[in-house]
RNA sequence: GCCAGCAUAGCUCAGUUGGCCAGAGCAGCUGAUUUGUAAUCAGCGGGUCGGGGGUUCGAAUCCCUCUGCUGGCUCCA
């Protein structure tokens, strides 16, 4: 017998030998039913595998996010299994699950897979899921694993079996696939109840760009045929609420083939919402102690020489700007922290004078490959939310903790309640990646975990993620459709102040080096925007919006009264619009809504006498009748 | 940058296998209407069919090329 033990910390024995399943249904046949695969001693496991020794045992089910992913990687199988049905020849390369849903990368030789192909590929794997076949797990040898695939002819599989160990070879077969997989898989296919196939596109084996590339079919599958339909849902309104679409329909910006690709223009109502967004992030840094500087656009390229910048990005970059004469070369600023480093370094300083703290809303350029610019989320010049605090080594922690507690402020002034963070660390494997000394990156690195720890703040850590010059704390927030959206960060660098060769006279009368912090909050505010955009659904807050009320005047009558009424909320800093055109109310009401308006004021006969306004809501309708005054409190009772 | 797809009026889209002056709705302009909580009526203007080249008696439609956009990959100081 062996003893298995609880997530709850309960004990139970078992025979030896005994899978989750059985384990399950001694417990009960609906919990049974759910349990899609097993966390065994920690690690996930099919639920019909033998439990040996005495184990932890989690039941993992369509809740748990394993439970999902096994599911997932089982469907990924089940379309190959379709593919090869349909398309026989084809080779396998990897088909893992992903956050929503699964991929599997193919190679159909000279056939072009389309959307068109979907409907039979989804028949088909709704066919043979309905053949109710079980997940084999199979160890194998590999020499009998090379002569598998030898036979089969799939190059891909052979090569991902050269970087696998004997011993630890697992085939996994569902009716007639059999694959190489660690696995673990779904016990039966008949689980897989709502399919549907999202995309297809191009991905290189092994994510190399010199070789060959792949077919990417990417595809969800769900337990239940209503959750697919929620999911189908939760698209379409990502798709209404795409920044892309909401910015030409509200006019906040656009794009313009001759300025040129991923330059963003910003039209007044967008600008309205930058403009907010920075007083309110300038009042903020203000209270904190920031400095507020501005620098130019370009500079000489040896400015980047001597920061690193352009050993590291010049050759992808836009290229230098050449003066007539002199031959000298300027380049577009990629970065503001060089500039500011000069900006520390043209005077000397006291320790009694640290931390400075510089501040710019700094637009910089920088070139991204045409296939990546995505509306305002991936463009080629934006405007940073950047600052640069120099500080003694001693300084470092709290000026680090100050700054995470302005980004958490911003973050839920903004509506994110949810923000978790990224501990972002140099790649081990790849230490040339990186400029400065090992015991640099160690103190800044250890600097960033000790400073979270003192937080109360989700965090995670990958490596490999950190800048080069070096390590980051990145913000993440969760929309209001539950996507992660990566925003502002934080670094710590003890590079670039030696690069600048920046010194601080300390208390000793000796020189001495500062630290740097880099951080933005926002990221870029045109990111920024584009993330809010998407989580508001273009209802954006109150005190950001760029036309907070509309009046609606009945008739030409009232159109003075407007005026009246907008000149009182101008002098309560309540900016909106009046629609003076010869409509009737219903079509000015229909058009303040779609535009998002927060708020109508209907003035008519009734109000022009009694000085009082008839206040709709956006999206909500009449809340009836007050005066200009208590209007404007009522909406400072909003902000 | 690579792979695939797309590009018709300000916007959303029609335009059959190449064949009369390229269409609709919304938006715009003009006029009428002076209106009470999500679209008043009528009239008018607007397109070198993304740019260039080619095939053809004839191209929005077929081919090449450039530009831009979309999705995916790679990249992201």
């Amino acid at each position: 017998m062996i003893n298995i033990t609880f997530p709850d910390g309960n004990v139970r024995q078992y025979e030896a030998g005994a899978s989750a399943m059985d384990i399950a249904k001694s417990i009960s046949h609906g919990l049974a039913k759910n349990v899609l695969a097993a966390r065994v001693n920690g690690e996930v496991w099919d639920s019909t595998r033998p439990i040996e020794a005495d184990s932890t045992l989690e039941l993992l089910t369509w809740k748990d996010d394993d439970g999902k992913s096994t599911f997932w990687h089982s469907s990924a199988h089940l379309m190959a299994e379709a593919l090869e049905a349909l398309y026989p020849g084809t080779k396998f390369g990897i088909g893992p699950a992903i956050e929503n849903g699964f991929y599997y990368d193919i190679d159909l030789g000279d056939r072009v897979l389309s959307t068109e192909d979907f409907k039979k590929i989804e028949d088909k794997m709704l066919e043979l899921a309905r053949q109710k076949n079980d997940f084999e797990r199979r160890e194998i040898s590999k020499a009998d694993a090379i002569a598998y695939f030898e036979e089969k002819g799939d190059e891909y599989k052979l090569e991902l079996l050269e970087d696998l160990p004997d011993g630890e070879i697992t085939f996994y077969q569902q009716g007639a696939f059999t694959d190489l997989c660690r696995g673990p898989h779904i016990p039966n296919t008949e689980k897989i109840k709502a399919i549907k196939l999202m995309k297809v596109g191009g991905a290189y084996w092994r994510g190399d760009e010199n070789r060959k590339q792949l077919t990417r079919v990417y595809g969800i599958t769900f337990p239940k045929q209503k959750e697919l339909t929620e999911y189908l849902a939760l698209l379409e309104e990502a798709k209404k609420r795409d920044h892309r679409k909401l910015g030409a329909e509200l006019e906040l910006f656009m794009f313009s083939e001759r300025v040129g690709q991923g330059l963003p223009i910003w039209l007044p109502k967008g600008n309205a919402l930058r403009e907010r967004l920075m007083s309110f992030l300038k009042t903020e840094q203000e209270k904190r102690g920031y400095k507020t500087v501005s620098t130019p656009h370009i500079g000489r390229k040896n400015l980047y020489v001597t920061s690193g910048h352009y050993e590291k990005y010049g050759e992808d970059s836009f290229q230098p700007i050449n003066t007539p004469r002199e031959g000298e070369e300027f380049l577009l600023k990629p970065m503001n922290c060089p500039h500011h480093c000069e900006i520390y370094a043209h005077k000397p300083h006291s320790y009694k004078d640290l931390p400075i703290r510089l501040a710019e809303f700094g637009t910089v350029y920088r070139y991204e490959q045409s296939g990546e610019l995505h509306g305002l989320s991936r463009v080629r010049g934006f405007t940073q939310d950047d600052a640069h605090i120099y500080c003694t080594p001693d300084q470092l922690k709290d000026e680090f903790l100050d700054v995470l507690d302005l980004t958490k402020m911003i973050m839920n002034k903004m509506g994110f309640d949810k923000v978790t963070a990224q501990i972002s660390l140099r790649d081990p494997e790849n230490p040339e990646k990186y400029i400065g000394s090992v015991e640099n990156w160690e103190k800044a690195e250890q600097a960033i975990i000790d400073a979270t720890k003192e937080v109360d703040l989700e965090t995670i850590t990958e490596y490999g993620e950190a800048a080069f010059y070096g390590p980051k704390l990145d913000f993440m927030v969760k929309d209001a459709l539950g996507r992660s959206w990566q925003l502002g960060t934080i670094q710590v660098d003890y590079n670039l102040p030696e690069r600048f060769e920046l010194e601080y006279i300390g208390a000793d009368n000796q020189a001495h080096r500062p630290v740097m912090i880099h951080r933005a909050p926002f990221g870029s505010l045109e990111r920024f925007l584009s993330i809010l955009i998407e989580h508001t659904g273009g209802k954006f807050p109150l005190w950001l919006t760029p036309e907070q009320f509309a009046i609606l005047p009945i008739s030409d009558r009232f159109n003075d009264y407007a005026v009246e009424v907008e000149r009182a909320l101008t002098k309560h800093d309540i900016t909106g619009v009046i629609d003076s055109r010869s409509e009737k109310i219903g079509r000015k009401i229909r058009d303040t809504e779609v535009k998002k308006i927060p708020f109508m004021l209907i003035i008519g006969e009734k109000e022009a006498e009694a000085k009082t306004v008839s206040v709709r809501r956006q999206g909500e309708g009449d809340i009836g009748s007050m005066t200009i005054e208590e209007f404007a409190a009522h909406f400072k009772s909003l902000l």
